[in-house]
DNA sequence: TTCTAATGTAATCGC
DNA sequence: GCGATTACATTAGT
């Protein structure tokens, strides 16, 4: 496919058996890692232990891919038993946001008082931290491009008339 | 001469727990964060672009309100904010389901591929995937239920004889 | 009403 | 820690 054909007409991208799998470009090196779960222990050391990762695994990423060749890998070990997801009260939102008005990188003393007070681990008040600042970022970024379109909005309409 | 005075507070920490979390819920002069509204941009740009974001968060917020007048549904501003329902073609679904059934991970070529030829955006492609896995992971989740429940009954059965 | 497109965000991975 | 991406819970349109 890749090679130069004389062709009259360059056929557009078609759907190949390699894409639509999302194998294209790379092969696939899946080494299975185990990933970092300690929340399961508490509840799933009954079953077969043995079947636990290969069946699952296989059931979800039986069609995984690798790094796609233009863009982004999703090549991850798809996710197992995912921690489930916290639901952070409307009181516990309103201080964290209070204190993320004033320090956004709270260090590893502030994020464990915090933990104690708010009754979370400490871990999830590390992960909140970094999904505010992400998307306080997306927010400024956006407003930017905003500011951007409007100000080139704004030329065209001057030199329009 | 030695030894110091006995002094009964001597605080040199300012943003303490305490204090941030005594003046918790007061002024937060927070900046409103922006959803992301990328459609916007091509619809909207010529009405008073000040207005547009300050009027949309809260129109969600109270947005469960009758339409003033059935004709004007579209245009009353509690649809402001939010991407208009994509209506796919049963063509459409066709392809997206045969795709899925292969590949439920498709990376960002393959999906490229199928905006162009569904005459799709690339995120109502990758939106839809996304609630396709989630439709399936729930119909999993359903019958493993019945599974079980089925079971139970049958234990039930046989121990109730 | 049911199904599902769209949204917000907690959790995950790789760097 | 960040960027990118996903899963999950929820809202709302048809």
């Amino acid at each position: 496919m890749s090679s130069t054909a004389v062709r009259p007409v360059e056929r557009k991208t078609v759907f190949t058996i390699e894409r639509i799998l999302g194998l294209d470009g790379k092969e696939q090196s899946t080494v299975p890692v185990k990933p970092h779960r300690p929340w399961i222990d508490a509840c799933s050391n009954l079953v077969g232990s043995e079947s636990q990762f290969t069946q699952e695994t296989k059931c979800k990423q039986d069609s995984c891919d690798r790094p796609a060749s233009d863009s982004y890998k999703r090549t991850l070990n798809w996710y197992i038993g995912r921690r489930p997801r916290t639901a952070f009260t409307g009181a516990q939102i309103e201080i964290l946001e209070s204190i993320f008005q004033i320090n956004s990188y709270p260090g590893i003393d502030l994020r464990e008082e915090l933990a104690k007070r708010l009754e979370l681990e400490e871990d999830r008040i590390q992960i909140w931290f970094q999904n505010r600042r992400a998307k306080l970022k997306r927010s400024h970024r956006e407003s930017q491009f905003l500011m951007v379109k409007r100000a080139f909005s704004n030329l065209h309409d001057q030199a329009g008339h």
